[in-house]
Formats: C-alpha cells, sequence, structure tokens
DNA sequence: AGTATTTTAATAATGATTTTCCGCAAATAT
DNA sequence: ATATTTGCGGAAAATCATTATTAAAATACT
C-alpha cells in the first residue's frame, strides 16, 4: 500500500486520497470489480467523486503496472490488482468473477511461439460456467 | 453453403441474399473480421445494406451456431465461422488475428471443472504479440 | 392475385468509456 | 514567504460500438 505511493511519485503523478481509495478497493477484494461497482462502493465515502475520475485512475494504475483489465465478455471490462497472470472464470447466472490460481498455463506461451513464430508478449484464458451456487438454486 | 440455407430455413429465418453474403464473408477468410470489415467488405455489392443489418445478422448466425465470437480485446468484437473451440491470437502491432489450431486445450477444462465446481460450459484462450511480418518490420 | 407476416435499412437510442474544460490545490521557482 | 507553473478532480459533453424502432419492401400462404 506504500508501494503505490512511492510508483505513482516515481512516474510523475501526484498521490491523491482518490487514487489510493480506488487502488485499494481492488486491492482488498477478489470480486474483479467493474468501474461501475467500484464507483458505488466509494460513492459514500467520496460523494462528489465522478466516474471520469474513476476511469482516469485505472488508466495510470494500469499504465503503472498496478491492475489488470479482464475482458470477460461482459459489456464492461473487469480490473483486478493481481497483475499476475492467471485463467479467470465467469459465472453466466450471476456474473461473478472467480480466479483460478493452481492452474499451469506457462508452457502454453512457449509451444504457440515455436508454432506460430510470434513473439509472445501476454495471454488471456477465459472460462465460463455456472458455479457452484448457481448449480444449487437451478436444482431447487 | 447449402447448409446455412437449410438451416436458417429449419430454425425459422427467412433466407435472404444479404445473410448469405454476410456468411460467405465469414466462411472463406481466416481474418476474423470485425463487424465493420464485414460491413466494408460488402459496401460495393450491397450499396443499400447498412452496418444494423450486419449486426442482426450476425445475432441470428450465432443463435444458430453458425460463428463465434471473439472478444481480443479491442473496443470491437470479432467474429469467426469456425465454430470450433479454438485458440486466437493477436498482433499487438497491426492487429491481425490468426487461428491457433494444433493446440491441445481440451485437458483444462476438466481440470477446472474439478478445482472449482463449476459447471464448465465455455472457454476462450487468447494469445497477444507481434507477428513475424511485425517482426521484420521492426527490425528495418 | 391478395393478404398477413417477416425482413430490410435508415434513423434514433443506448450505454460504457473518453474527452474537454475550468477552478483549484500541490509543487516549484523567485 | 510569495508567485508561478503544473497537474488534478469533477461536471458535462462527446465518442463510438452496438441495439432498438419503424416504415417500406419482400416473401409466404391462401
Amino acid at each position: 500500500m506504500e508501494y503505490i505511493t512511492s510508483l505513482l511519485r516515481d512516474k510523475g503523478f501526484k498521490v491523491t486520497p482518490q487514487r489510493l481509495a480506488i487502488y485499494k478497493v481492488l486491492a482488498r477484494t477478489k470480486a474483479h470489480p467493474s468501474a461501475e461497482m467500484i464507483f458505488n462502493e466509494l460513492q459514500p465515502l467520496y460523494p462528489t467523486m465522478s466516474l471520469a475520475t474513476v476511469y482516469k485512475t485505472i488508466e495510470i494504475l494500469k499504465e503503472i503496472g498496478l491492475l489488470q483489465v479482464l475482458n470477460v465478455g461482459e459489456d464492461s471490462f473487469r480490473y483486478d490488482a493481481n497483475v499476475e497472470n492467471h485463467p479467470h472464470i465467469r459465472c453466466m447466472v450471476c456474473n461473478r468473477v472467480d480466479d483460478l490460481d493452481n492452474i499451469e498455463t506457462a508452457g502454453f506461451a512457449d509451444s504457440v511461439a515455436k508454432l506460430t513464430s510470434y513473439r509472445i508478449t501476454g495471454q488471456q484464458f477465459y472460462f465460463y460456467g455456472i458455479c457452484p451456487a448457481c448449480q444449487k438454486k437451478n436444482d431447487k
């Protein structure tokens, strides 16, 4: 958490309460919130903050490598303060997005590089399904 | 190509020249065009057709299982008439999107299902990098 | 052929994200 | 300390992909 302070400063960005608050929301959740979810969560604490500020801050955090953008096929993006490359899974019923840790994916990049002669710079793995809770609800 | 004709009819959709044309564009390319690229390609042949028609036809084709939607992280979607589940790779310089056939991905779904208790219904693997042509250009 | 239904395509609407603009506060120079 | 510059937050407007609406045209069925 002090890390973001010095990182912002080093990159020439100012350290503001809004920026810290937005990062804090992302850092302490595993829910992969959208811009609007972040906005709604901060509304009570920062009643004057606008969505534009959320978007602008997200842009900065992405730029300095403190968050990654997830494109899980909804009409809006999700954000993750865990910048390690890891797969995600979305429940198509309740739209929750979960991490998939403990899954080995590193080997893929190599075989793709060999097969295509691309120079690989990134990868995103998304799974879709129905989460345990929604399965249960459906069996009611 | 006759397949789409009877499939449309069976599902209660009319068979129109525009729909066949849009599917034909998708079926004969491996470039994974966006709605706009399809529109531009058909413009000379169907000068009166609008982008809305492209979108609506895409919606229908998706519904009857003749195309899949790709979310490669651009601001618009790409479409692929190859509905087999296969990974894709996008060049971050020229934005071309290529297929990755010959890559084994099936095993993943099982291990994810075991690890999460999700019922898996789909998956999307995306790689990002620089294509051979753009690498060469860069070395100029 | 005549009528009912579906489709087309132009237009307008939507909604997430970006941009613009401006007063203000933090950082820097004097 | 004070003046000056620079970047920031926030409100509102702009953008742009996609979707909805609607009237006219095409098609199917009798």
